[in-house]
DNA sequence: TTTCAATTTATACTTAGGGTATAAAAATCG
DNA sequence: CGATTTTTATACCCTAAGTATAAATTGAAA
């Protein structure tokens, strides 16, 4: 991604946080990232276009970092889910950030409205194989359900915990935690008599919405290539080391998925810190989710 | 209410709901509702102040209706429950209005933040002596924690579906029903071990925001008095039987509260279709809080 | 180093919508 | 009827989104 873009997004989403969307206009933002309107509208076709594109940035780090931390960890452990579930509301820094994309849902722009049903239900998505990933295959017909109903809990219990502003505010880990326990009688309840909303129709119903653009092995070949020939003997041994190996590997034919995935954590970690680091979390994610992509592919 | 005000409020309601609220101008609602941009600031400080008279109207019909609907039924019966708690989703007509109100939550405008606390909280208070009824004083403890669940499940439920929109789209009866069956796994699981977000310092700081205004009796009487001086032998020769009945009642020092119910139910539906109907509505509502307060006084 | 295309900047402009101000007309009420 | 309040019509102000454009800057190829 682009400089100025990556510029204009910070700026943006510090002063969205800090004001509110609607408080915040287009000349606060690009006098906040020291840029002027053109610019602005070169790389945002609106407003709008700009939260979206802050949106997805949020997403991206929410999904990373839970690939990471699932990481050789046992996929049926339940309190890792509990963590990766909390990340989304860690991302979303102090709260605000979840405020303004829940104050998008009555919006009538059609474009920032697809993209806010896109986030939810890649999360119900997810959710759900986990919640099948922690209590086995026979939950599987009741696993969006429960994730539908997980995260209208957890919503709005911090919705009303906000609002209460109680001096102990509760982490979201611990309302994370409390709802995963109702969910769990949910569950106990509904193995013996099910009585279901989210029925394979809706589920049917959402997934034609998503359609996620595949993602070509060439162009991602061509992007670790570019990234490669702009590293300099300065920066990081490792990071020149896992990106050779990293394109290696994605040349195979048959790519060990495993090892990628190990790679990738500490590929991603090497740039931390340096000029490159937006670029390689950028790749990584598309690696990630090419390998994903594959996984799915299999079944 | 004044006879204005309902033209620009119906007016803006509608407008609302077919085309959301940030794309209905001042000149919309005005031209609807044939008055001038002068009447209109003459009624309403602002466009949100507009919204927040309509979120009080809503809320006005929903508590009404549920009172009628409870009206000489078992409390504990949870079919009637499970009605009241949709006729919230069924007020606020073909889902739309709901999404506008979902949408103010990250507002900035404080009035407007303030009012849709307020109903969000007497929306909990009101579900959570429910539950008790149902459930019996066992779940006293968990009912607030229940409340806050239930409304986010239903809430996201029908974000969820609205969403799908498949093609036999369930019913705000058969979400609520569905919902409750979950409450009542939850509450089994919770009575044996409290894993609680809720608590009682929660709900007591909730119940600080929210400081109804008390309603005093020689107002109410006085406007009683008013609405009946304006019949005429033309109205419904019952409802002017009531109307005195209801203004004798509540002049004796001891008010025979269950009489006074069963009354008003009467009284509200025989001006159904006159031009009086407003002004009835609203008396009745009035003197329902008005029971409701006196209630609580006693306890 | 020069050159040429793409990007960025500064600035001025258009449009839409919320809200104010005010004088004249209409309705209401004692 | 006369006085007071409400309503109307109209003009105006301000903010903020978005457009247009010429000049300046950047950056990469030759």
């Amino acid at each position: 991604m682009n400089k100025r873009k990556r510029q204009i997004i910070h700026a943006a989403r510090q002063l969205f946080i800090d004001k509110g969307f609607n408080d915040t206009s287009i000349i606060d933002i690009i006098s906040t990232a020291n840029v002027s309107k053109g610019t602005f509208y070169n790389h945002f076709g609106s407003k709008n276009e700009c939260l979206i594109a802050i949106l997805e940035e949020t997403r991206e780090e929410t999904v990373s970092s839970r690939y990471e931390m699932a990481l050789n960890q046992d996929p049926s452990d339940k309190d890792i889910l509990i963590k990766q579930i909390a990340i989304l509301t860690h991302v979303n820094r102090k709260r605000n950030l979840v405020q303004i994309f829940e104050s998008l849902v009555g919006n009538t722009d059609i474009e920032l409205k697809k993209a806010l049903e896109k986030h939810m239900i890649a999360e119900l998505n997810w959710l759900a194989s986990r919640l099948i990933d922690v209590y086995g295959e026979g939950v599987r017909d009741i696993s969006y359900e429960c994730a539908v109903q997980a995260l209208g809990m957890i919503q709005q219990s911090l919705r009303v915990l906000t609002m209460a502003r109680s001096k102990q505010p509760a982490t979201p880990e611990e309302v994370v935690q409390v709802v995963m326990n109702h969910v769990d009688a949910i569950i106990e309840r509904q193995l013996k008599s099910q009585h279901i909303l989210i029925t394979p129709e809706v589920i049917q119903a959402l997934q034609l919405k998503i359609k996620q653009k595949a993602i070509h092995k060439e162009a991602l070949l061509e992007q670790l290539q570019g990234f490669l020939d702009r590293l300099t003997p300065e920066d990081p041994e490792s990071g020149i080391e896992y990106t050779k190996y990293l394109l290696k590997e994605l040349n195979s034919e048959n790519e060990h998925i495993h090892i990628l995935h190990a790679i990738l954590s500490a590929f991603n970690k090497s740039f931390r810190g340096t000029s490159h680091e937006a670029e390689a979390h950028e790749i990584s994610i598309t690696i990630w989710r090419y390998l994903h992509m594959k996984k799915e592919m299999k079944k």
